[in-house]
RNA sequence: GGGCGCGUAGCUCAGCUGGGAGAGCAUCUGCCUUACAAGCAGGAGGUCACAGGUUCAAGUCCUGUCGCGCCCACCA
């Protein structure tokens, strides 16, 4: 006998001990085999500094999950964690760390920085690793990256000299989006649009040598003083005598011609529009089709610079404030219109970006991005939910080149030379000693990293030991699912299935399974600003990991959203609360010795086959879902089932014979008992590991972890349907009496007579068999089972469960004005029944065109209801007429 | 401008491929019954946003309307 659970359940006492000993004892290991199936997935790495929210704990518990229900199921499960750099987030902390100590980061210099970046690193890199521990993450941790390790960064530099080389890397002088804040390039992705009520401000441009002006529209004054165009549309009759004239820029007084371009819309603003090539996207298009120049009128930290004349050393609202002022003096501005637009952000710190021309690096996407769509569209991976396909199709059909280059320290440094003397380029995988083109050994590294999701984009093979050719990417790889949210699918899900098979020839993963966010209690989104974030670790701390991850996983379906309510995470602490007492109750009922499967088969009760049978579909009900990825569903069913079949029935049932003489029936109640606990730990191990594991390590004959226990398997032969028609049958009786009770105040320790009157000898048998049952269930004595109800009066209560009625004679107990009242709302219920089974079958529709098992199950219900409105209605009769 | 999600019991949400409306919490009644008061037993509470349509049958499929939310977009 080993030794007892704890009295009280306490999460506390065992959540860290059992971590440590999986840990030790490398449950998590997974190393290529031949002998089995592998079942991979990547852990989407966390930022290396950050801290755990309920997000990752979300994310984490569904990966989890996952990985130990395949473990078990006996795949080569394997689990790879490991942390994100996050070059401009990270950057953004340790600048502010140098600046809280007087300096900057030039005056620190690259070197030094990159120090106080690994040493901020090793602080905090451990604190997410640890947390994620407290979760319970199965992960193997032996196999833990990081994107900057040595590993990575070879895997990175590769990637980028290949795509160089075939030239899908180029650097080009192009307009990329600015943060003057974060002071460097970042992607399109990387840009959040918010709308907000902006102005349309028109200005009159004096036509040169005349009288006549145009006027155009823009919600950026300032930026005319890179103007060196005006557009119009060639069909619009209102400026085509202007097209070829020149027009004076006004404050700036330089001449710039006046053109014609398709892409001006006639409709919007005056139909004029100036040209500004190096500060907005669309006037770099069309400056490219014109010849134009590109004046530059900006520096990096969206101040004006020399070329704004006047305006130069203004910031960019400064000097449009300035400007506009300048505008209105002089009569150029014509108008102040209310313009709604969207405005982009630095989605890291919020800062508005500046469109602007710049010398940066870029990945050609259309090429890669044509076998990214061709293989989502064959179907060799799917989004669950299939929605989220539309977002990556979207996503992908309106790619642009992605700007990889980044004004940063913290990264992956580009691996290009140039030549200080003639200005030649060498991508190479060292520095080169001499210029390739002109001998120079005048050579330097660009400053520039690399976009941190140019990493995040390999994780899937990098991790593996991709360039090299190891045993893990050929065993591993493709990996089987994906968790992740659907705030990532472009940044992420996009660019890990381009690079899989471009580089791996291979999509990268075959299933995304997309997570919704955690919410407020009030719909809000959890972050630092609002203060309104809950500390998954408090939540550990207070409730247990267990009740946390059955909570994020309940009640939740893939890609939705979720709110966070203590309340459900005190209904699931509440839960594995009633399954620690349950199994306190199996285990101090246990004996050493457990009888044999066969032993126990030869004298097995109805309700011990009925427990096993209900098991066992459980069993199948459970996996089936976690196999549609359905793990909210799965985790109710097996809530329900312990608690409202194992616990409340069938616990409850077995108590008289283990209490009693009966050695055999005793041992066999012991034997269900604890046969159906296993699968009952074995089922909810994935959802709850730490409890599972902890009640596992006190059972008898279970001997290691509860990890390496197999999943339980559906079989056919514990299927039992006559059990469970039967224990239903007694259920259904047993609540109608105890209803009866209830209404009638009779004490739950009064015993009380029952009396069944039926004439259907299989109720009869079952009836008889359930004896025991309806006098501990239902604390029923003097048990009579009839077919007829003589003798039984009024001073008696009544139901009625199929073709069988239930009498408690209570005597004076017995309202007979509230027995009438109970048995009209009877009458009437089954009226409703009738009325709508005998609607369906009166229809020939329904009788003809339904499948036969819809038509004959009503059929059945009708002749059942029938019989029980036949029995109400005498009953009724005889009450009243005794009145 | 385009796309998507949601609207089911007082609250928070499940309800998968159409075939008798569910859970947790809250509430009401009775119970500290030696596994569990973090509990047990019993009860009340819903024209499944609205309007059409398909179907023998619609919370479930289609169309539209209203309300809430999200995403995308080179709307000077």
């Amino acid at each position: 006998m080993k030794k007892e659970l704890a009295k009280k359940y306490n999460p506390k006492d065992f959540e860290e001990r059992i971590y440590k000993y999986w840990n030790e004892n490398e449950y998590f290991k997974a190393d290529p085999n031949d002998e089995k199936e592998p079942f991979t997935i990547m852990m989407p790495p966390p930022n290396v500094t950050g801290n755990l929210h309920m997000g990752h704990a979300l994310n984490n518990t569904i990966q989890d999950i996952l990985i130990r229900w395949k473990r078990m199921d006996g795949y080569e499960a394997l689990w790879l964690p490991g942390t994100d750099h996050a070059s401009i987030s990270t950057e953004a902390k340790v600048v502010a760390k140098i600046r809280s100590k007087g300096k900057t980061k030039e005056e620190l210099g690259r070197e030094k920085f990159l120090e106080e970046a690994w040493d901020w690193t090793e602080e905090y890199g451990g604190n997410i690793r640890n947390q994620l521990k407290k979760l319970g993450v199965s992960c193997d941790w032996s196999k833990e990256r990081f994107t900057l390790d040595e590993g990575l960064s070879k895997a990175v530099e590769e990637v980028f000299i290949r795509l160089y080389e075939k030239g899908l890397i180029y650097r080009g002088n192009r307009i990329i989006n600015w943060c003057p804040s974060c002071r460097t390039a970042i992607s399109d992705a990387e840009v959040e649009h918010k709308d907000s009520n902006g102005k349309l401000w028109h200005i009159k441009y004096p036509v040169k040598d005349s009288d006549d002006f145009i006027t155009i529209a823009t919600t950026r004054p300032e930026t005319m003083l890179g103007d060196v165009a005006v557009a119009v549309h060639p069909e619009d009759e209102r400026y085509r005598h202007l097209i070829g004239k020149k027009v004076i820029l006004p404050l700036v007084n330089r001449e710039i011609p006046i053109i014609e371009d398709e892409y001006v819309d006639m409709e919007f603003g005056t139909g004029a529009v100036k040209i500004t090539p190096a500060h907005d996207p669309n006037d770099f298009e069309i400056g490219l089709r014109h010849n134009l120049e590109q004046l530059k009128i900006m520096d990096d930290d969206a101040k004006i610079n020399e070329n704004g004349g006047k305006y130069s050393g203004l910031d960019r609202y400064e000097a449009r404030k300035e400007i506009v002022k300048d505008l209105k003096e002089q009569g150029y501005l014509i108008e102040i219109e209310d313009h709604d637009h969207s405005v982009g952000h630095c989605e890291r710190c919020s800062t508005v970006v500046e469109p602007i021309i710049s010398k940066q690096w870029f990945v050609k996407m259309k090429p890669l991005a044509e076998p990214a769509l061709k293989a989502y569209k064959e179907g060799k991976f799917r989004f669950i939910p299939e929605r989220f396909g539309k977002i990556y199709v979207h996503w992908l059909e309106n790619i642009r080149d992605w700007c990889i280059s980044r004004q940063l320290w913290w990264g992956h440094r580009l691996p290009v030379y140039y030549c200080k003397d003639c200005d030649e380029v060498m991508v190479a995988r060292e520095m080169p000693k001499a210029c390739t083109k002109c001998d120079s050994n005048n050579i330097y590294q660009d400053p520039d990293t690399l976009d941190t999701w140019f990493s995040s984009a390999l994780w899937p093979f990098s991790t593996l030991g991709w360039p090299e050719d190891t045993e893990e990417l050929k065993y591993f790889y493709p990996t089987d699912v994906l968790v992740t949210g659907y705030d990532i699918i472009f940044f992420w899900v996009v660019r890990m299935v381009f690079s899989g098979l471009e580089h791996m020839g291979d999509i990268p993963f075959k299933n995304v399974l997309i997570n919704g966010l955690v919410r407020d209690s009030q719909g809000r989104k959890m972050s630092k600003s609002l203060g309104n974030g809950i500390d998954p670790l408090e939540i550990i701390d207070k409730y247990g990991a267990d009740a946390l991850r059955f909570m994020l996983v309940t009640g939740n379906t893939p890609g939705n959203d979720m709110r966070f309510h203590m309340e459900r995470v005190e209904a699931s602490r509440n839960f594995a609360n009633k399954l620690w007492n349950a199994s306190r109750f199996v285990l101090m009922n246990l004996e050493d010795d457990i009888v044999s499967e066969e032993e126990a088969q030869k004298y097995m009760e109805e309700e011990d086959k009925w427990i096993i049978s209900r098991v066992n579909n459980i069993t199948k009900e459970a996996t089936e879902n976690m196999n549609k990825f359905e793990l909210g569903i799965a985790a109710q069913k097996l809530y329900d089932f312990i608690w409202s079949e194992y616990c409340d029935w069938y616990i409850e049932m077995v108590k008289p014979r283990l209490y009693g003489e009966d050695e055999n029936s005793k041992n066999t109640a012991r034997y269900v008992l604890l046969t159906v606990l296993k699968d009952i730990l074995k089922l909810l191990h994935p959802f709850m590991p730490f409890i599972t594991e902890e009640i596992w390590q006190h059972l008898p004959n279970t001997d290691g972890s509860l990890i390496k226990a197999k999943w339980p398997q559906y079989q056919e032969e514990h299927n039992n349907d006559k059990a469970e028609r039967e224990i239903s049958f007694i259920m259904e009786a047993v609540k109608n009496i105890r209803n009866i009770r209830a209404e009638a105040n009779v004490a739950p320790s009064k015993k009380a007579k029952v009396i069944f009157v039926t004439t259907d000898e299989e109720i009869k048998s079952i009836l008889d068999n359930g004896r025991n049952h309806f006098a501990n269930l239902a604390a029923a004595s003097d048990i009579e089972i009839r077919d007829n109800k003589e003798g039984i009066g009024e001073d008696a209560m009544s139901a009625v469960v199929e073709a069988c009625e239930i009498y408690m004679p209570l005597e004076e107990l017995v309202d007979i004005e509230k027995e009438i009242e109970r048995l009209e709302k009877e009458k009437e219920r089954l009226e409703g029944e009738l009325k709508r089974v005998n609607g369906k079958l009166s229809n020939e529709g329904f009788v003809n065109k339904a499948p036969e098992h819809i038509v004959e199950k009503e059929r059945e219900k009708k002749k059942m209801y029938q019989e029980m409105m036949d029995k109400v209605l005498e009953r009724l009769e005889a009450l009243k007429s005794k009145k």
